[in-house]
DNA sequence: CTGAAAGCGCTTACAG
DNA sequence: CTGAAAGCGCTTACAG
């Protein structure tokens, strides 16, 4: 493997020319500049990864924890596995792969033996083991979701409240008054994980705020628990004339599926709105309306500001970002009552 | 940080005794270690990764490439890469990610670099661009998947064939003559994917060496078309005791779904078994008989492989690992036809 | 059982 | 615009 000894060699300058020349750091005459790319070229040369390390300030690498649980929810949680991975290498990053058997003593190794420069992490609980690690190790980090105990930290993350008030706006707009969610699995609340309390609490205080009646049920994923769903917020508001669906494609799908088989006509019998869900939703019948999760929204800000951090410390911040809403034709003014 | 030569002080011993305490690699005495440990302990030291890279032979870091594409199926996807990492982290391997838009550079890149001392392959197509790479870099390399031209890999994986041949003789043994197979969605066969024809491919060999009549269809992961799907096959063979499903959890609890609603009884009516499925079967109405694709089997052969090759070099080969049978109850002998 | 020293391949002040 | 050299923090022959 040829190493920069060689490219110095055959491009006849020193070694410290070539290291400048390829980091840019200092201006190089465009005759040694063309000489040095030549040699790396023909010796395709590349720095070793070990000795940048050892003797640069950083290793671009970031490691990304990303705990997988049973109520995981593997097509969004991959979505933000890659877009912070696709983030990182648009910014001359790698990424490595921590698991949650090794949550926090894997925090640690990383960071103490200097093979990251920083942390992203992901699927944040609202009490979450890898804050006080990560205080306590003083490494930059950046979360994607937003921990109960936010001091000192930097959180980025869709701002899931707003996205919640925003549905209810339209629906109220529209002149709905009635308005149900069907959110996640209760499994899936309990677990701790820090956004769909932030979504049914933001839902619940912006229905209040306009005087709307709700109802909410959280279905696990067969057909059978969401037509209970169904019949539960029906009965609970019998004059339901919108639908919030926060919860998971299979169960869009079932929600579907289900209104159809019943004879209910979207949007005219019930208007729908999917919110936060990070696949797509223009292929259902009729297309949903959508406040999108966009992984790449908040992973490409995540790793910007890791970069930052890297650079220098910077201020703490919790960093929303705001919902947008994609019209798509489910919401029509409420039928007159059945 | 604390460095060697502070823990080396600490001791009251050289810098090369605390590397040899540390790695192992020469036997040291009582009273030494326990200075060396406590010292260890006292400072908080922790080798520098960067260092060891360049003093050493290997880096410890496998590089993980997982191409994720509109056809993946995100949760098996998402169980193949954490059993990667925990396999590797079981060998203090961490796992470096690689995604699609830089398959292949990416894999130059950091086997050039010495960033990593390996590569395990995941996703694998029977025509893949990453095989050509490999051959060429020389890198340790293990695929979990099977390309067409295996000339010199390393390759692990389920033996999709002989899982199709068991799903097929666990059927005839109990006197089934016509069975049906579901499998995945079209897109998944063009993409080009190596182990859905190769159980297709299986399925239909082993049955034509029983003289069994078979059908087969490929629905989308939408109601209708799973609908459409059985509808095809009990046409096609009037006679359908049995069922094999190999295709996604929505598919298969959409089939379980649509044979209920149907009035038809499994195992009474139909027997199914569920071939090669990374998830869970145990929560299906009944039960299935199942046929797991169990991901840690083939990624710590994988990683071990990975491991052996790092040691110095390895015969090519392709390692098939032996299809196993979950018992649940859902099959029977053949109905009388109705 | 232990130590002194070379060397891994870079980056970056320091010097001109 | 360029070079000689120190140093990053380890591992590992070499020597005793």
């Amino acid at each position: 493997m040829a190493s920069i000894h060689d490219v110095a060699r055959v491009a006849g300058v020193s070694i410290s020319t070539v290291s400048y020349a390829l980091s840019g750091k200092r201006s190089i005459a465009e005759s040694t500049r063309l000489r040095i790319n030549n040699a790396v070229e023909q010796l395709g040369y590349r720095p070793n990864a070990g000795a940048r390390m050892l003797a640069g300030t950083r290793t671009n690498i970031f490691a990304l924890t990303a705990p997988f649980h049973a109520e995981t929810y593997a097509p969004a949680h991959m979505a933000f596995v890659l877009a912070v991975a696709q983030a990182a290498r648009a910014h001359d990053y790698d990424v490595l792969l921590l698991t949650q058997d090794e949550a926090t003593s894997g925090l640690r190794r990383v960071a103490s033996s200097r093979l990251v420069d920083g942390i992203i992490v992901l699927d944040v609980a609202a009490e979450d083991d890898r804050v006080g690690v990560i205080r306590e190790l003083g490494t930059p980090a950046v979360f994607i979701g937003i921990p109960r105990d936010t001091e000192g930290l930097v959180c980025v993350d869709l701002d899931f409240e707003a996205a919640a008030a925003l549905a209810i706006s339209r629906l109220t707009d529209a002149g709905h008054r009635s308005i149900g969610l069907i959110g996640h699995s209760p499994g899936v609340y309990a677990r701790g994980s820090n956004f769909p309390p932030r979504f049914r609490d933001g839902f619940f205080s912006a229905a209040a705020a306009e005087g709307v009646a709700t109802a909410f049920a959280m279905p696990e994923r067969d057909g059978p628990s969401v037509r209970a769903a169904l019949d539960e917020l029906y009965r609970t508001l019998p004059g339901m004339t919108a639908l919030v669906l926060h919860c998971e494609e299979a169960v869009q799908a079932a929600v579907m599926d289900i209104l159809r088989e019943r004879g209910l006509r979207v949007p005219e019998d019930l208007s729908v709105i999917s919110a936060c869900a990070s696949f797509e939703t223009d292929h259902f019948e009729p297309a949903l309306d959508t406040i999108p999760l966009v992984a790449a929204d908040s992973c490409t800000r995540a790793v910007e500001l890791a970069i930052e951090q890297v650079a220098g410390p910077i201020a703490p911040r919790v960093e929303l970002v705001p919902p947008r809403f994609l019209e798509r034709g489910s919401i029509a003014p409420p039928a007159p009552r059945r």
